[in-house]
DNA sequence: TGTACATCAGTGAACGCGCGTTCACTGATGTAC
DNA sequence: TGTACATCAGTGAACGCGCGTTCACTGATGTAC
């Protein structure tokens, strides 16, 4: 038997409960923030193949059939969800620096970029080593974004290196975003956890000494 | 009209173009290499969740159903193509290796390894590089034959080194392939042409002075 | 060496499933007057 | 300030497609005698 109760629930319940309904300016915008947050961290999880629309929106508390109200593909948000993941992760790493002993800014953005932690927490990690080799593949929006990401991060090692010329420091900083970026997606791969820590822990030593 | 021929082919003939017919076992084994090889190159090139078996079967010449006739699954397949792309990359590294100048060992495995035509041709290269984010990603197999193919990337470089202790050397080759993978990860998904040329050149030369 | 039969590599069609995308619908928000 | 109507964020079902996997079938190979 199926018992159907109407008209017993107060409107302003209803209304909270209901199938659907038009969201103000200000609440629709912070949704679309609330789905790009929710695709940075299940695509750094999961991979860009690997994470469908309806994870993303179930991530964001959201039914999958709205996402193209704010997005024009899958495409459109992983560009956003990349450049979203590697500001913050740029930031965080820069307040970092910022907070460290002078001259030891290096050194405080290689301990919290080459650690375990890192490591396992892909999804507030580095989006360059979660995705690196899928964004190779992917179009042109999330390759800019990628890319715009990438300069940043190499300029903000290079301020941390005394090096005698810009030129000089810039050297230096893009071999040691290559073997950040490199030593975390190995130490991901690796399937030894004592091999994967010690990775990680020689590829920082080998920069700071 | 339709017009049917029949029997109008020599046996012989017809034999060779039949829908099936079963094949020795040295042509079976002889298959089955060929299908690791056409994996190995198609999973460097597109990924190992944007490549599909038929694609894999079609590069080897075959319809995709004969398949599950050689591997359990598209991960037990995988984990050979790995195996497979890490050997021969390693073997043919340390031919360069030693047909260099004594003492130009990682010289000459940093000028091939770090080079734009490893860049632009996954389908030769490195399968940590190409599929790094994906591996870390996938079933215990797959993890297992990288692993095992890192170590024997890194015991490569080290043995290129000077040196004064096995010790030393292993700790700088394990920096050395971080940022060797790395560089091609971060050359591959850059869309500037010349930026990426300029980091793969700045990571070789960073190591090389 | 020859014969009868079982094996199995390879074909091609079919399967169920999950994916990205589309759509009709709902009802509060936003706007024009 | 109030009213009537258009807008559109979000829902939930449906779409077509490609995927990994399965299967019935074929016929040369391999084997037992």
């Amino acid at each position: 038997m199926l018992i159907v109760i109407h008209s017993s629930i107060p409107s302003e319940i209803k209304s909270r409960i209901s199938k659907a309904m038009r969201k103000s300016k200000a609440e629709a915008a912070e949704t679309r923030r609330r789905i790009v947050k929710a695709a940075a961290d299940e695509f750094r999880r999961k991979g860009l193949a690997g994470t469908g629309l309806s994870e993303i929106m179930a991530a964001a508390s959201l039914t999958h059939g709205g996402f193209y109200k704010h997005f024009e593909s899958k495409d459109h948000v992983a560009a956003e969800a990349v450049a979203h993941a590697l500001t913050s992760m740029i930031d965080s790493l820069e307040e970092d620096a910022a907070s460290a002993h002078r001259g030891s800014g290096l050194k405080a953005i290689l301990v919290r970029y080459l650690a375990p932690q890192h490591r396992d927490e892909p999804e507030n990690g580095c989006a360059l080593a979660a995705l690196g080799s899928e964004i190779a593949r992917s179009g042109d929006n999330i390759r800019y974004e990628a890319t715009a990401g990438y300069r940043r991060l190499v300029e903000s090692i290079a301020r941390q290196l005394p090096g005698s010329t810009t030129e000089q420091a810039r050297d230096s900083a893009t071999a040691i975003v290559s073997a950040m970026v490199g030593a975390i997606v190995l130490s991901r791969l690796v399937d030894d956890p004592a091999l994967s820590n010690a990775l990680l822990k020689r590829t920082r030593q080998y920069f700071l000494s």
